[in-house]
DNA sequence: ATTCTGACTTGCT
DNA sequence: AAGCAAGCCAGAA
């Protein structure tokens, strides 16, 4: 996993508001390069450090591991779920999600213009690097 | 080079 | 709703 697609998929994370989810397939999309299992694997080994509850499967099911925190988080942020979180929150039983209809972003203009310039930037990146690669190979 | 594995997705039962 | 198989992308062994 490259840096760069580190910092990247970290940036767009940061970019969700609180309330919002997005899958982890949909911010892949929004990066245009990897698919859903790079982004998740990018979140576990260095999400800690941002709003990770906001990046879920597209089933809107929290991620796995960090069902309870995540609730608490979603419960907080007025987050739409579906289900009986409320069972869950008080004797941890009972399936629940995230309304992923209700509650997925919808990315407004400054949002795309920053997402474009994270995603430019690294295209650019792994241009240069495949470039390099290129040349070695050679 | 091959195989395994995973905070994934989609389609089918 | 829940389980399963296949497809998928990349890193690790």
């Amino acid at each position: 996993m490259r840096i760069e697609y580190v910092e990247a998929v970290l940036a767009i994370v940061r970019l969700v508001p609180a309330g919002s989810a997005v899958s982890y397939g949909d911010v892949a999309e929004l990066l245009g390069t990897g698919g859903p299992r790079q982004v998740g694997a990018v979140m576990s080994h260095y999400g800690s450090g941002v709003p990770w509850w906001r990046i879920l499967k597209a089933s809107g099911q929290a991620p796995e591991g960090h069902e309870a925190e995540a609730l608490r988080h979603y419960v907080r942020e007025g987050t739409a779920l579906k289900g009986a979180y409320e069972a869950y929150l008080r004797t941890g039983e009972g399936s629940w999600r995230v309304d992923l209809s209700a509650a997925r972003w919808a990315p407004g203009d400054e949002d795309f213009e920053q997402m474009e310039a994270v995603a430019g930037e690294l295209a650019r990146c792994l241009r240069k690097l495949s470039v390099a690669d290129d040349g070695m190979s050679a």
